[in-house]
RNA sequence: GGCCCCUUGGUCAAGCGGCCUAAGACACCGCCCUUUCACGGCGGUAACAGGGGUUCGAGUCCCCUAGGGGUCACCA
């Protein structure tokens, strides 16, 4: 197979939406994979949507995520510009010669009319399409309203009988009747190519072998095709790609937080994991393997195991795949990350974040929920009595009054504070009296957190707390189970 | 509404005519481990949308119905 040259073509909007992400993904996978080169193109030919640093977002992202292009705006290449706006001139010269040759053809229809027709159509329930109202304009009428600075659109002239046939390499043949084919607009009135146009046309000239896109684009195809025919050129194979869902009737949105690449490096997810679970929706290797790297999906990437059906983005199993790689990053690593959201409710609080860390990497599965987990140590929380009583560890309140009262001097008497030394006090004077280790512990550990699920258990929270802490919390746990 | 596409457990999915009384993973439930929770280990609940064909044999092929998605802009 020739070489091959597959492209990313987002929009900048200012945001990475992640459907998007996972276009570029396999864009980018696939290019690897075959040894070929993957590009990028800004399609920028809508200006009124314009955003500022936009761009960056689009280049940060990529790149963070480890996908380098091999031609593109910052690269450069041997295709360029790789900005569409920068490439306004050419589009206009392409429309022309497709009037030349009857594929194409000037427009006068103002917007006003053509909303007013449309109205009209649906008015009557039917499905509004382009009348070639234009077309049957005599040439020198047209030149005389060019002429006369009228203001113009070149609209594609499809044909209204027979079939339109493609093959798409995940969907196969697909069929579409030229009736419903719209005359689309080709160049705007103000000189801009519209998106279709200009794709077609830089695709073509960037030897772009594959397009790999969503497949809202797969009915919109057909009139791609006319276009490449129109001027004689080779048509790219096609990959449309399964729509990413938030659940079955939605598409991931920007109003439920849940669309954006930076949403969710925000709540404390790893690049690493969102692009591992990313290359998952949608497509599968084929066996039972869940783990990859970057490199390891480039071996294993297959258009064969795209998907058709659009598939729902599981956040739970995202998660999942986020603990299991945090639980994988080097503790110094962790360490370092983990801080700021300690810091968040911990800063100037004296706790030992390396030891907090060492407890607390195994058991976080999202940045974010760090705060709520190690609040208590800040301060204890307002909790209920209740909490004392735990079935299998055999307390209730009187049994956890007494087991504080019990401990309590233990502690108060210990010289020196480190887990060890609490660790021997304590354990060795349950031992001695008797005591179940849970009768003692569970007691120690809700009067000294104020909760029943913490990362560690009593013997470590009472050293990150430092002594005095601890033995005011018991105090303070003893006057609420007196007060009871 | 027209046209296009899709349909295996709650979710992602394996399956490409017999190896399927249908894998694996997430989630959920139970048990074990454990000074809590989590981790880990073991086990469990749960699916071929429905109906017709084709075939010796259908989750796998065809048709219909239903449901869902997409698309019908001088937006990308």
């Amino acid at each position: 197979m020739a070489n091959v040259r597959t492209r990313f073509a987002p929009s900048p909007t200012g945001f990475m939406h992640l459907g998007g992400l996972r276009t570029a993904l396999y864009n980018y996978l696939y290019a690897r994979k075959m040894g070929g080169q993957f590009i990028l193109r800004i399609e920028d030919t809508d200006q009124e949507r314009f955003v500022e640093g936009a761009t960056e977002v689009i280049y940060d992202t990529l790149k963070g995520c480890g996908m380098n292009w091999d031609e593109g705006p910052d690269v450069g290449g041997p295709c360029g510009p790789y900005v569409q706006s920068e490439r306004k001139a050419q589009y206009l010269p392409y429309a022309q010669q497709l009037v030349e040759s009857g594929h194409a053809y000037y427009c006068f229809c103002t917007k006003e009319e053509l909303d007013e027709r449309r109205a009209a159509c649906e008015a009557r329930g039917e499905v509004f399409k382009y009348d070639k109202h234009c077309l049957h304009l005599g040439k020198e009428e047209v030149q005389q309203k060019l002429d006369s600075g009228m203001p113009y659109v070149i609209r594609q002239n499809t044909p209204t009988t027979g079939d339109s046939t493609y093959n798409d390499l995940v969907f196969g043949t697909i069929i579409m009747p030229n009736d419903t084919l719209d005359d689309m607009v080709l160049i705007k009135a103000d000189g801009m190519p519209t998106y279709n146009f200009a794709n077609v046309i830089d695709d073509h000239l960037m030897g772009i072998t594959h397009i790999m896109r969503g497949m809202e684009y797969l009915s919109s195809t057909p009139k791609d095709n006319l276009l490449y025919a129109g001027f004689g050129w080779e048509i790219p194979q096609y990959v449309h790609l399964p729509t990413v869902m938030r659940d079955a009737q939605h598409k991931l949105s920007k109003r439920h937080g849940d669309a954006y690449y930076s949403d969710f490096i925000q709540k404390g997810y790893l690049t690493e994991a969102l692009i591992n679970y990313l290359a998952l929706v949608g497509w599968s290797s084929g066996d039972d393997r869940e783990f990859f790297t970057m490199d390891e999906l480039v071996e294993a990437f297959d258009i064969k195991g795209l998907n058709k059906a659009p598939a729902v983005f599981d956040i739970d199993k995202l998660t999942w795949f986020n603990s299991k790689y945090i639980s994988k990053l080097p503790f110094e690593d962790y360490l370092q990350m983990v801080t700021p959201w300690f810091d968040q409710v911990l800063a100037g609080k004296g706790i030992d974040y390396r030891r907090l860390a060492e407890l607390m990497q195994g058991r976080t599965e999202v940045f974010n929920q760090v705060p709520d987990m190690v609040r208590f140590l800040a301060e204890l929380p307002d909790y209920d009595v209740e909490i004392y009583t735990h079935k299998k560890m055999k307390t209730d309140a009187a049994v956890s009054k007494d087991a504080l009262e019990f401990i309590l001097p233990v502690l108060e008497g210990l010289g020196t504070w480190t887990e060890a030394a609490i660790h021997e006090a304590v354990m060795g004077a349950i031992a001695q009296s008797g005591r179940k280790n849970g009768t003692v512990l569970w007691p120690l550990r809700i009067a000294i957190s104020g909760q029943t699920n913490t990362p560690g258990g009593a013997i470590e929270i009472a050293w990150l707390l430092g002594k005095d802490e601890t033995l005011r919390r018991m105090q303070d746990g003893l006057k609420r189970l007196t007060n009871t």
